[in-house]
DNA sequence: CTGGGGAGGGGGCCC
DNA sequence: TGGGCCCCCTCCCCA
């Protein structure tokens, strides 16, 4: 906190946007405060405006939320929407996803639930759903090319720093990405004027406003960096395309995003080790096989049940570590004493103790450690903090800060480094876990969003869930890519302002770096 | 607050 | 392509 200031800190609260979705949700289905009724087929479904809106883009425009205007729908009147254009189980599905973040499905209901999201412009929903089908958006493409020649260009850096709180440049060599309010909706379309979901309909209720939203709403679909699109054709989702989603049969409740996020264009083929993007923490998980593992973590399947004591783990490796401690086995013993271990990084940490190694110093107080998370731990910690002095800048010896060992450790306790570390991870264990100020969860290898990206937004500081940020059609690309406006993120966000001088060196040195 | 052990999860390599 | 195995990182818990 810089002298003299009355900063602000941010208390994250990580369980508040689950618990208050929770709460939304308890309300729908008790039809309590619902100020709006979607009508599919005859199907009414009471649900609320604010939400819906958060989710779709359709909803956003059709509410004047974009335009700033509320219209006929402001805050207290009730109103319906006809979506006769969407199938009622789509819909449902959708709703359900709208208040839970998780999207439960048949394979044989995915297409009903892709156009339900296209029409409606839940992006996110339609990119799993593509995914699952087979299917390729092309706006996607460019967006993940842009994404890929960027990322090549963080990987470059031995540093993760996340500039998320900085207005970023958009990388020289890669198309910015933008993220554009919708333009105004297209022309009608013929073919999909006859299905509008609005078309035509009234309200049913007094009070209700009566909705007559351009036909072509319902025929338009949400993507980034190109507004409002005109509906594709029909025969760009071919029903001859086979579900290829792992998932097959029976519900689903997730689905595995394209082998070719982050990897080359062109027709859908999966590439060996190829990352994969998990749909519910949009976490690019890489290595083959990997995301069904990966996937174990959200749903709490534990398949692998110990026969000695019955715990069970998500994994067999685990597993088999776990028999360890029946049988007795500690494969990794200590050439140095009689110490064995069940892992091999224990073993590891534990031999720095005879070597009386500690490689991993704070560079605001110098006090060093032996294991990386023991400095982490002692970083996050307040003791440390009110210790801090200016680092020095850059140079040879210990206790610059720089290189202070095997591992470099990131030199500043600065935003961009604490989000950098696993606290303000996707996580939400580990976003629970104590530590400074954060701003939203954050990972380096993650696609998170920044908060410039979405002005709108940008007073908030609570996490917020990822389908909705993705579902405004925010390119979800790393930190440094969604260009937005010119930040308006007012109040210093956490005690590091001081050091935000240092930051902007330290980019420019970066940046210096990488023209070379 | 720190040291140490254990566990959860991701990535690489190989089959 | 998926799974097994291993290594590694990080977090949690306890002393």
């Amino acid at each position: 906190m810089s002298p003299g200031e009355d900063g602000l800190i941010g208390i994250p609260f990580p369980e508040h946007s689950s618990e208050l979705l929770s709460c939304l949700n308890a309300q729908r289905r008790a039809g309590l405060l619902c100020d709006l009724t979607l009508t599919s087929r005859g199907t009414r479904y009471l649900t609320h405006r604010s939400v819906m809106a958060a989710v779709s883009i359709y909803f956003r425009k059709l509410f004047g939320v974009e335009e700033g205007e509320a219209g006929d729908f402001g805050a207290g009147r009730r109103c319906s929407v006809q979506l006769d254009c969407v199938a009622p189980d789509a819909l449902d599905a959708l709703l359900e996803f709208a208040y839970t973040a998780t999207l439960t499905i048949r394979s044989s209901g995915m297409r009903e639930v892709l156009k339900a999201a296209q029409l409606l412009g839940i992006q996110c929903v339609a990119d799993a759903c593509r995914d699952i089908l087979g299917e390729r958006d092309e706006v996607e493409d460019r967006a993940e090319e842009a994404e890929k020649v960027s990322r090549r260009k963080k990987d470059r850096r031995h540093i993760s720093k996340s500039k998320s709180l900085h207005a970023p440049s958009p990388p020289p060599s890669s198309p910015p990405l933008e993220c554009r309010r919708p333009v105004a909706p297209v022309p009608p379309n013929p073919d999909y004027e006859e299905h509008s979901p609005l078309a035509g309909q009234n309200g049913d209720q007094p009070g209700d406003s009566r909705v007559a939203a351009p036909a072509a709403n319902g025929g338009v679909r949400w993507a980034p960096g190109e507004g409002l699109l005109a509906p594709p054709p029909e025969d760009g989702m071919s029903d001859e395309e086979e579900d290829r989603g792992e998932y097959r049969g029976g519900a689903a409740t997730v689905a595995p995003l394209p082998p070719e996020r982050g990897g080359a264009p062109g027709p859908r083929k999966r590439k060996s080790q190829m990352p994969q993007q998990c749909p519910v923490c949009q976490k690019i998980i890489h290595g083959a096989g990997k995301l069904p593992r990966h996937m174990r973590t959200h749903t709490g399947e534990k398949p692998f049940q110990c026969s000695a004591c019955g715990v069970r783990f998500t994994r067999n490796d685990k597993l088999k570590i776990h028999m360890r401690k029946h049988t007795g086995e500690r494969p990794y013993p200590c050439p140095d004493c009689p110490a064995r271990f069940l892992h091999s990084y224990d073993l590891k940490n534990h031999r720095s103790l005879h070597s009386g190694a500690r490689p991993f110093e704070c560079p605001l107080c110098h006090k060093a450690f032996a294991r990386e998370d023991h400095l982490q731990r002692h970083r996050k910690g307040h003791s440390c903090l009110e210790l801090r002095t200016r680092r020095p800048r850059r140079g040879p010896g210990p206790g610059d800060g720089a290189t202070p060992g095997p591992h470099r450790v990131s030199p500043l306790m600065d935003p961009a480094s604490l989000a950098h570390s696993s606290s303000f991870s996707h996580s939400p264990q580990q976003a629970n876990s104590s530590g400074p100020p954060l701003l939203y969860p954050h990972n380096s290898d993650s696609p998170s969003i920044p908060f410039h990206a979405l002005p709108h937004l940008a007073q908030s500081r609570l996490a917020y869930p990822g389908h909705l940020w993705r579902s405004m059609g925010v390119p979800t690309g790393t930190a440094g890519e969604a260009i937005g406006p010119p930040s308006p993120v007012g109040p210093p966000l956490t005690p590091a302002g001081w050091e935000e001088e240092e930051d902007e060196l330290e980019e420019e040195e970066e940046e210096e770096e990488e023209e070379e």
